[in-house]
DNA sequence: CCGCAATGTAAAAAATATATTACATTTTAT
DNA sequence: ATAAAATGTAATATATTTTTTACATTGCGG
């Protein structure tokens, strides 16, 4: 599974750690979805979605 | 977070157990979802979508 | 170049999702 | 009405996500 978060959160300019808080995880949690390190809950992964002005979770997540 | 996995699947005429299979979980896993007793991971979320017939994501899984 | 902000990384703990097993209840078909 | 299939539920175990803490590296503004 990849993720696009890097390049969307980029476009928003803001940094790991505000899209963290925007979210209510750690920085790390972040940092670790950017790089595809593992599998996000579904609610993260909304609430990730919509901090980064995209509707589709899909938009943002990109299955295999 | 609520789901309409029972609905769709429905449906689709298919078990619990046959959805379970699917997307291969645990039946107990399809019975606690339907129920909303919680999250799913991001990639069992969109395996069910996809078992499902709908394309998105939020078809099935409605976030509060 | 220097210093600070942002990011990468890693180990261990905590929290949560999923599996396993087993049994009870409800629904469906005959 | 009965049997079989489907669903509900619960306890415990295992796997995975997320947090916490701490430090290292990179990138950028002055």
């Amino acid at each position: 599974m990849k993720t696009k978060i890097r390049e969307f959160r980029k476009e928003q300019k803001i940094t790991q750690e505000e899209l963290a808080s925007m979210v209510e995880v750690t920085r790390q949690t972040i940092n670790s979805l950017e790089q595809g390190k593992y599998n996000p809950s579904l609610e993260l992964a909304y609430k990730i979605t919509k901090a980064l002005n995209k509707n589709k979770i899909e938009d943002v997540f990109i299955m295999d």
